[in-house]
DNA sequence: TAGAATGATTAAGG
DNA sequence: CCTTAATCATTCTA
């Protein structure tokens, strides 16, 4: 009899169960979710401890960068602006040579690293949290229903039901978790790996390398690949620097050549000086920064511009046949001794190499302005390397 | 604090 | 990918 009675109210429950809820758990979220996990799992966040040793690439690739573009975001960015300058003083750094100083960038990648683990971190134990209260109150409550169901007619359909419905909830959960733990890696990115917003200057041995090639080079200021290289060893700065360094010397020096004369001067002589103490030793050693390819290979040497103005009287200094990297400075040297005033700051031509289109490479033009003695035979030495 | 200097980024061309 | 040219955003300097 009681049975009987019982299993009837359970019928009539779970029919009224049934109708209260037919409406299948909200489950749209699925699609949001999905993308959460994923940009999760890209960043590094979720899933295994990746130590991925990327290749030389400085280039921090942005990942997913869904949404709209840059623009706006130009807010609070005020202080952060901490002394740091390191003993830039006036001797000569030389201690920040090649080993030196491991290049800022690592510096703010390792920070970058650190602050990512802080986020997984706290998303990890979050997550553990969330789940152990999951089950725990799961359990919970089947132990409760369990109970009552001694007293009152309680289906296991309906046991069930109320499972998922906590799981739903918890479920939701953990997606805001997950996405308050996207915000805060993409805040984190935006601020670190947006480098322009923290620009440095560059050592000053940085500096005074470059300017060292640019202008020992100013005949064809495109260093390659190795001399990119060693530049950025020497520098201690990237090589995707260096060759943001050299496009901006090359536009600017274009742009403005009377600025960069006395800078010019102070390099020339300075290259001059190792580049006849060189020769005097007979040294055959390569030029006084790199393995100097130049011209390497399909260079035409430029315009015979490069010689404007007395090259024969330097042709003499060539019996090295290493010399031609210095030949710019020493044209720089010569023409110091006289002509030009860097405060004019005409360009007067004094020492470029630009043709009439400014163009640094192809002559184009060859005659027009520059060589009066016409002499690529000469200065074809090129040689080097 | 304004303006110059400077490193990085972007668009366009190759 | 590399280069140029323009431009942005930060840092330096007077």
């Amino acid at each position: 009899m009681k049975p009987a009675l019982f299993s009837v109210l359970c019928e009539i429950k779970e029919k009224t169960v049934l109708s209260i809820r037919s409406l299948p758990e909200e489950e749209p979220p699925d699609a949001q979710l999905m993308r959460l996990d994923n940009m999760l799992l890209a960043e590094g966040v979720a899933g295994p401890e990746r130590r991925a040793a990327r290749g030389g690439g400085d280039r921090a690739g942005r990942g997913g960068e869904g949404g709209g573009g840059r623009g706006g975001e130009r807010g609070g960015r005020g202080g952060e602006r901490a002394g740091e300058a390191a003993g830039e003083g006036g001797p000569g750094p030389a201690a920040v040579a090649s080993g030196g100083c491991p290049n800022d960038n690592s510096i703010e990648h390792s920070d970058y690293r650190a602050k990512l683990s802080q986020i997984r971190q706290i998303y990890h134990s979050e997550l553990e949290k969330y789940e152990q209260a999951c089950s725990e109150f799961t359990t919970h409550v089947m132990n409760l229903l369990r109970e009552q169901s001694r007293t009152r007619p309680i289906s296991p359909k309906e046991i069930e039901r109320m499972v998922a419905i906590i799981h739903g909830k918890f479920s939701s959960i953990q997606m805001q978790l997950k996405q308050s733990t996207c915000e805060a890696v993409m805040i984190l990115r935006s601020r670190f790996l947006d480098a322009r917003r923290k620009r440095r200057n560059f050592s000053k041995q940085a500096t005074e390398v470059l300017n060292e090639y640019f202008y020992s080079h100013l005949s064809n200021p495109y260093p390659s690949e190795e001399a990119k290289e060693e530049l950025a060893k020497k520098g201690g700065i990237t090589v995707s620097q260096v060759s943001n360094w050299f496009g901006n010397k090359r536009i600017r020096y274009k742009k403005n050549m009377g600025k960069f004369q006395e800078e010019a001067n102070i390099y020339a002589a300075k290259t001059a000086v190792d580049a006849t103490s060189v020769v005097a030793q007979g040294n055959q050693g390569n030029s006084p920064s790199t393995p100097n390819s130049a011209s390497s290979g399909s260079f035409k040497m430029t315009n015979s511009g490069d010689s404007f103005l007395n090259l024969q009287s330097l042709t003499s200094y060539q019996s090295s046949p290493s010399v031609q990297p210095q030949m710019d400075s020493l044209h720089h040297v010569l023409h110091q001794t006289g002509r030009f005033d860097p405060l004019v700051g005409t360009p007067l031509y004094s020492t470029q190499r630009l043709d009439a289109n400014g163009s640094w490479q192809d002559a184009a033009t060859p005659s027009s302005i520059t060589s009066p003695a016409g002499d690529p035979g000469s200065v074809n030495s090129d040689a080097s390397n």
